[in-house]
DNA sequence: TAAATATATGAAAAATTATTCATATCATGA
DNA sequence: TCATGATATGAATAATTTTTCATATATTTA
């Protein structure tokens, strides 16, 4: 079943959509890390970070490698790098203050 | 107050993560259009269209332009095609299926 | 200026997604 | 095999986001 580019990208972009696995990708970029050292780094739950490493893993953003209990999370491919890079591009270009949408931070107040 | 890499990617991305934005900017690839135009063309309703269409202008992606009562949208830089081009990469490379992850696939069942 | 058309907006309701808690699974070493 | 440590998972709740409806605003033309 073949799907349009917006739904392919819909699926894709929902996935990465989302603080905390923003934040475990961006952290991934420095190297793979098991579970533990996700949840202390990040200050969340474990179970938050295994339920939050699922769509990644899912969706090909990341592969896993079991060493003994621990399984060691790593970044696949160059996907995440390229994203990143257009977006720190297009905030740096179109976003007036750096990526701080007006609207959110009027919110954040 | 600059703001932290994933953090700017969150705001970028939960701009694009849904499905009728990513559909009127697949659909500006084209070219400029009327807030009428898009109404017809995906099917929604005038003000859903304008409501998704403001955060799209917010966060630089597209642009506007005035022309008597009308507001011609059109595509704000190369950000899109450069974004739907990686997805494109990704998914064909990664995804099994072409974009349908299994899980969101179950759920359609 | 009144009517008509195009678009925007606020607020409520509906839908989706994230978070937490409790517990399950699974591998290891005593 | 039992205890321990690491990770995963289901289900309930909480939070966020989307969608709709009603209506406001703005521009043009009669």
């Amino acid at each position: 079943m073949k799907r349009g580019l917006s739904q392919t990208c819909y699926v894709f972009f929902s996935v990465i959509s989302n603080p905390t696995r923003l934040a475990i990708l961006e952290n991934l970029l420095r190297g793979p890390m098991n579970v533990s050292q996700l949840t202390e780094l990040l200050k969340q739950r474990q179970s938050m970070i295994s339920h939050n490493l699922r769509p990644l893993l899912r969706c090909g953003f990341i592969k896993v490698e079991r060493r003994g209990k621990e399984r060691f999370y790593s970044l696949n491919g160059e996907t995440v790098e390229h994203l990143f890079r257009v977006v720190e591009n297009h905030s740096q270009k179109y976003c007036p203050t750096m990526g701080v949408c007006p609207s959110k931070e009027e919110k954040r107040r």
